[in-house]
DNA sequence: AACCTGCTCAACCGCACGCTG
DNA sequence: GCAGCGTGCGGTTGAGCAGGT
């Protein structure tokens, strides 16, 4: 059988651009009695003239129970801009923060909110350490990876000081993330780790329920289990969700936890 | 009222990656 | 090791809408 780009059918008419409540009706009935092994054939056994990507997207973005559609409040807002500076335009790992939000969503709601107060915050944060040059550099920490996977000891290096990464460099910047040399606002230099990889570390040494005293580590709140127990119970969500929760009721802020300031 | 402009957001596209045979 | 496939991700597009002129 001929196939077109990877994974579709050859086309029998597929259709294309906005759902109708009858084909979303379709959709959703046929998951939630059936779930979605295979996304390819979702489509031909739920009666669909659409490609197995198209429903996927449709499930993930606006049938999934559970999502938000309300418009994003000034918590999430500060969410997505404290692990956009850290992440960058990594959405989908964002989305993880953001119980019922989509990574779609989002990125959305960056490029048409977000981006221009960062752009701004950007400028501004320029000007004033242009204003300070005098001072000594702002110190930023930076993650070191091969480190931080071999022992878990983040590493800082004082880094050059970085201007700014407009928008339009975002992509680069993305792409030279393994260069990690992301760029911050100034603090102390003090160890700094990434939230999601404290808790998805695999390494079985790394033990995710201890108080760790180790210096270079940073305390953060516990939570039961790992990353990995809930993806195989299915409800990666419940973890993010319960690190949001953990946090909210702890003394820690998202600003403790991504930037260490604890 | 008509046109223009900018914004929002759902959806598409292309690429990368992991898995499998 | 390689090719093909399925999936996920991030960038981009374009229809619809609102506000301004």
């Amino acid at each position: 059988m001929v196939k077109t780009i990877a994974g579709e059918r050859p086309k029998q008419r597929q259709r294309k651009g906005f759902w109708s409540p009858d084909e979303d009706e379709k959709l959703r009935s046929f998951i939630l009695s059936h779930g979605h092994s295979c996304w390819t054939t979702v489509p031909i056994k739920a009666g669909l003239q659409r490609n197995g990507k198209s429903c996927r997207l449709r499930w993930i973005n606006y049938l999934r129970p559970g999502l938000k559609r309300d418009v994003i409040n000034a918590e999430e807002e500060e969410i997505i801009l404290t692990f956009h500076s850290s992440l960058g335009n990594k959405w989908s790992r964002i989305a993880k923060f953001l119980p019922g939000r989509t990574d779609n969503e989002i990125k959305n709601y960056w490029h048409s909110h977000l981006k221009k107060k960062w752009l701004k915050s950007q400028k501004l944060q320029h000007a004033r350490s242009i204003s300070t040059s005098s001072e000594s550099l702002v110190a930023c920490g930076r993650r070191n990876p091969q480190t931080l996977i071999s022992n878990h000891v983040i590493s800082f290096q004082p880094l050059q000081e970085k201007t700014s990464s407009s928008p339009s460099q975002e992509s680069n910047d993305n792409n030279n993330n393994n260069n990690n040399s992301y760029s911050c606002s100034s603090g102390p230099e003090i160890p700094r780790l990434f939230f999601s990889e404290w808790f998805t570390s695999s390494d079985p040494y790394f033990d995710h329920s201890s108080n760790l005293t180790d210096s270079n580590h940073i305390q953060t709140p516990n939570i039961q289990g790992t990353v990995s127990d809930y993806e195989e119970s299915g409800d990666v969500n419940q973890f993010y969700y319960n690190e949001m929760v953990m946090m909210s009721n702890s003394n820690w802020t998202l600003n403790d936890v991504v930037f260490g300031s604890k």
